[in-house]
DNA sequence: ATATTAATTGCAAATTCGTCGCAATTATGG
DNA sequence: CCATAATTGCGACGAATTTGCAATTAATAT
């Protein structure tokens, strides 16, 4: 069990909740991936799990701050929260639909915390989309 | 009819479409307000249009830019872009759910465009959302 | 370790969401 | 006002998500 798994493990203990095998496959099909549809998490999840099984872990999940769904063109996806992963943004293509993850910012996380302590938020996470036209979609 | 709905009739005649009852009451049921979700959308229009024509009349207006899709929590939700109305981001709080706009901030922006850069991705549009707490709920 | 109790899961059924084809209606351009 | 093309409403459909309930598994106190 490595790090993480143990904060998996104290944050549901801390709230209450059982720790199951169904919460781990969960979490392990999410840890150091890219964001995932639903479809493809409950594929992840080997087939092990009830497709209604994994939809109640992640609203637990969420509702913990353990995952947080994410806006990738139409469609959202999951992905485990900054205190969970490395914490990302995206380029998402208009036009072919691709996603590029785009490395942390310093400057921009700085000035978003900036903002939210403005209007007395005090921030937890956040999301960052930008859209626009991938570098081999320009050329068309 | 105010200018956001001439400059809709200016588009939608430019891209070749035609200037109908349906596609005014969604955008009027767009106007000055804060973002909806579908189902809010089609109870705005008043029951006077089917599931269906909201549906493509927003898909239409995404492609024609005039309308974007937003992460607010869990759900997706519509609002008029750039173009036709004040852009904006959004402060949203994780325990009550209270959604706080939050305004145009110039280095935000300008950050995100040289990113985008950086990437070779031309950028069209952008989507923020920071969640936290907000004033009320950080006293409980 | 074992029994008891409470929480969780799988399964199947029921909703809800978004899309599609087609006939009826409405807008556009002479 | 007519002819034509675009748009809308309706019903049906497949996909996504939620729910009730009985069976299973985890937590807790012996």
């Amino acid at each position: 069990m490595n790090v993480a798994e143990l904060e998996l493990k104290q944050h549901l203990k801390s709230h209450g909740y059982s720790i199951t095998d169904a919460r781990y496959t969960v979490f392990a099909a999410l840890e150091d991936k890219e964001a995932l549809t639903m479809a493809e998490l409950v594929e992840a999840c080997g087939g092990s799990l009830d497709r209604a099984t994994v939809y109640r872990t992640i609203t637990l999940f969420e509702a913990l701050g353990i995952v947080t769904r994410i806006q990738i063109g139409w469609k959202y996806k999951l992905e485990l929260t900054d205190a969970f992963s490395n914490h990302h943004h995206h380029l998402t293509c208009t036009k072919c639909g691709s996603v590029t993850p785009l490395s942390e910012d310093t400057d921009l996380e700085e000035r978003l915390n900036e903002l939210a302590v403005l209007y007395q938020f005090k921030p937890q996470d956040h999301q960052i989309e930008i859209r626009g036209l991938c570098h081999a979609c320009q050329l068309f």
